[in-house]
DNA sequence: TCTGGGGTCCTGTGGCTC
DNA sequence: TCTGGAGCCACAGGACCC
């Protein structure tokens, strides 16, 4: 159902973490950065700038492949920290708008500016307000949608790239989009695409026009979101509470795959750690404890484990985590990634109260004190040391 | 030839209980 | 006592997002 007129703001900044390098360092702007991993190891793009999109280079691109076509490029580590930092003063600056704001990600925002109208004109002056702000306080440049919905304003935003100001109304569902690629709706990726395709269906036109029964017979229950998005039909509010995360978890792809199960294990000990770290640093204890192997042909295996009641201790989430291990058939084969990841998070009281657990607690929390005063690295798993030392980053 | 990391959400399946 | 169905939950995998 459509309100009565566009009130949702849609923001995307663009090339979000390229252009917060390009601020930094002024050197940098006018030419291609590149944000990834490091390119001696086996990493991908993360974001460029519009300069190294005119090579060919794109996100999720691999930093090899980038290297060949953008020799000149300026290839940056990923810095996460500094991009947050950033991304938070954008929010304290959308807020200054609306008390709607929902931070979708990092450098992207939505804003219900229907009651901010009478204070700062309609939503395509608050827009342009909010682009000039962005840009002289933080020299930064970002694209706006203003939808009814949230599905249409960032629809308006991403044809607004990079730069623009763009809005989509009802009207425009059976107009504009009618033309554009399925892709472009939000949750069609590259799966459903093909499945679309062999239909016939390449346009949001077509998919508005398909039978439903005929969509079913493929998507079954999809089928029915389906057409909702080519209709530009989205019920989701604005919401501006901040959620507690579902997850927390870490990963790592080896420079070089293995077989060496001194070497997974200990990999997966820092990985826990890690993970162990955020999840206390967030005030949290987890349920569920997840164990990801992928092989060298991309194989990608999962193996879970629940907790009766919530843990957040190194010793606990290893111990599941190496149990898991045991049950997958590693054999012979290599392996390419592993990750630990915790899921079903409710508070850190949520825990258990025996004797032995307090005493973990206590532990884990003069561990916490001796990282925050010392550095990460301050204090780590004895077995870490088996780890090599172009492994020892995670360490 | 190469395919990251950190997430969310959905679906199908199978076990368990009533 | 046995059986089948419904509902719930855990698990595994996949698709998608930035």
């Amino acid at each position: 159902m459509f309100v009565s007129a566009p009130a949702l703001l849609h923001i995307d900044m663009d090339a979000f973490f390229a252009s917060v390098e390009q601020v930094r360092r002024p050197e940098l702007r006018g030419r291609p950065v590149v944000v990834g991993g490091e390119a001696a190891r086996r990493s991908v793009v993360s974001t460029c700038s519009y300069e190294a999109r005119a090579c060919g280079v794109r996100t999720a691109m691999p930093i090899t492949q980038a290297q060949r076509l953008c020799p000149k490029a300026i290839f940056l580590p990923v810095d996460m920290a500094a991009y947050v930092a950033v991304s938070k003063r954008l929010v304290a600056l959308y807020r200054q708008f609306t008390d709607a704001v929902e931070a979708v990600s990092i450098d992207e925002a939505f804003l219900n500016v229907a009651g901010s109208r009478r204070l700062f004109g309609p939503p395509q002056a608050i827009a342009r307000r909010v682009q000039e702000r962005v840009y002289s306080e933080h020299g930064l440049t970002c694209s706006i949608g203003i939808g009814p919905n949230k599905l249409l304003a960032k629809l308006a935003s991403d044809l607004s790239k990079p730069g623009g100001l763009g809005m989509l109304s009802k009207a425009d569902v059976h107009g504009r989009l009618r033309g554009l690629p399925v892709h472009e709706l939000w949750g069609i990726g590259p799966v459903t695409e093909k499945q679309l395709a062999v239909l016939g269906i390449t346009t949001v036109g077509t998919l508005q026009d398909v039978p439903l029964r005929l969509l079913a017979a493929v998507f079954g229950g999809g089928a029915y979101a389906l057409k909702q998005l080519a209709f530009g039909r989205d019920l989701s509010s604005v919401s501006s509470t901040a959620q507690l995360p579902k997850s927390v978890g870490r990963e790592v792809t080896f420079g070089e795959d293995t077989s060496e199960l001194m070497l997974l294990r200990a990999t997966l000990l820092s990985l826990a750690d890690d993970t162990v770290a955020q999840l206390r640093a967030k005030g949290l204890a987890a349920r569920t404890i997840t164990l990801k192997v992928r092989y060298s042909t991309f194989h990608t295996v999962t193996r879970q484990a629940t907790f009766v009641r919530a843990v957040s201790s190194t010793r606990a989430i290893y111990g599941a985590i190496e149990r898991l291990l045991m049950q997958i058939d590693l054999g012979a084969r290599w392996v390419r990634l592993v990750g630990v990841s915790v899921s079903g998070l409710c508070g850190n009281a949520c825990q258990l109260t025996f004797d032995d657990q307090w005493k973990e607690v206590a532990l884990a929390e003069a561990v916490d004190r001796v990282r925050a005063k010392y550095g990460k690295r301050a204090l780590r798993p004895a077995a870490c040391a088996l780890l090599p030392a172009k492994a020892t980053s995670m360490c």
